[in-house]
DNA sequence: GTCAATGGTTTGTCCTGACATATTTTGTCA
DNA sequence: TGACAAAATATGTCAGGACAAACCATTGAC
């Protein structure tokens, strides 16, 4: 906008036509952290996309490409025959697939796991439904406590197929399930999840250190890979004094 | 596969290129249908790219739009050296923006809604925090009650600045606030939300014909438009007894 | 018999060029 | 001055070609 229409004020052309990293992506990268810092202002209208082409020495298809991906990823809105304008940066991410131990390791609190049960034994038979597997099929069978600090977060049941991943019990003390699913190379791409609440039973309540009675987030789920497969069964619950569920959607 | 390679078996070739509804999107509803019709059978192999390009008459690109589309979808899964496969249609749906209204009338329950509080004032600061408008700026404040049948399921406070929409009391007895928000133009397109779950307090367990300490869902969400204005903020009590979300969630 | 090289298949990336269409601005005429 | 028409500007769609990179299966050597 108000640069120089002789395009003087363009010394961060860091495009590496040797790299491995698309093109498109390097343009969009930028172009993102241009927004970020401010460098392009939230509400303004971006140059038109013939001359942002010609300015980075890429092609029109190229530079849509990078755009297109900075719009899927609400951060950029295009309207034909206007311009593109960046959007507030207030909602950015879409809905994230992550786990419990992720989300507590992104807020700086030092997550803790007690495994209490750890068994291969054959799946009940709503978990053998939920996961799209036989009746009767074995699955490895863990209750989890999770801890942040030393307080008591929450409690976790989960159920894996053997032939998903075979689980051992010292993998799971150190990293969290979803770790050990990517690295098993079923990485959990879709997901289908319920989320409700209910009161602590005396036994529940006991375990998390809350009143009987206290209420609990609910949350069943299960997760699937790329290919279909279903890769693990979850229910878990949650102290409703000490956790939330933070979503960002888009339509 | 199990196709005449000469490519006889082809009589549905429903392209118009004259329509003014894109090619690449007539070719992604063409196959859309046939994997949702079983006509691709679930965990098959499409033919490569260059092939049904040429069998439709679209150029590469154009199809590369097409077979894109439907990946994003979920409903195929593209490998490079491979080839592109149909994936389990059990979750196909990304996660959608919808409101409870929507959510009742898709499961075929009756909803209905009593207008409890209907008023035009000043945002508490955190609600206009949350919606980013000058503090004390006026909203639409709404309390609402809805019934599914004759039990009432959750108790909803809504605040709509002003300059968004001119809510009326006949409007919202009607229609669902998104419907009145979509119909004005102010499409929310992106939504934090968070939820979490508490017991009931002596009045809000008497308006939900609830016993005193049931445990509630609770949500609350700000909305934004494509253009990142802030359209709606909610604050909403479920009865956990008889709702839950669901949700579908793509990494 | 096992492991490594090789070649074919398929998707991924990038280019040039052209035309279509929506929107806003400008210009002209009544 | 007002309304309508034309032009300028922007994104949207589509074609055709070229090369790169990943994957798989087969072949070959040890």
């Amino acid at each position: 906008m108000d640069r120089q229409a002789n395009g003087a004020l363009v010394p961060d052309v860091t495009l590496d036509r040797t790299s491995p990293v698309p093109l498109y992506y390097q343009v969009a990268t930028r172009l993102q952290q241009q927004i970020e810092e401010g460098d392009i202002p939230v509400g303004s209208r971006l140059e038109n996309e013939v001359e942002l082409a010609d300015r980075l020495g890429v092609s029109r298809p190229t530079m849509r490409r990078a755009i297109s991906y900075l719009v899927e990823r609400g951060m950029l809105v295009r309207k034909r025959g206007v311009g593109t304008q960046v959007v507030h940066p207030k909602v950015r991410r879409p809905v994230e697939l992550t786990s419990l131990y992720d989300d507590l390791l992104k807020s700086g609190q030092a997550p803790r796991t007690e495994i209490r049960e750890f068994e291969v034994r054959p799946a009940p038979d709503q978990i053998a439904e939920a996961l799209g597997i036989p009746f009767g099929a074995e699955v490895t069978w863990i209750e989890r406590l999770r801890f942040a600090g030393d307080e008591p977060l929450a409690l976790m049941h989960n159920a894996v197929p053997l032939d998903v991943l075979r689980l051992h019990r010292e993998d799971l003390e150190r990293n969290g399930l979803y770790d050990l699913l990517r690295g098993a190379g079923h990485v959990p791409r879709m997901a289908n999840q319920v989320v409700g609440a209910r009161t602590a039973s005396a036994g529940e309540a006991r375990i998390l250190d809350e009143a009987r009675g206290a209420p609990l987030l609910t949350m069943t789920r299960t997760a699937w890979d790329a290919a279909g497969k279903a890769v693990e069964y979850g229910s878990h619950l949650y102290r409703a004094s000490r956790y939330s569920f933070e979503l960002n959607l888009t339509s």
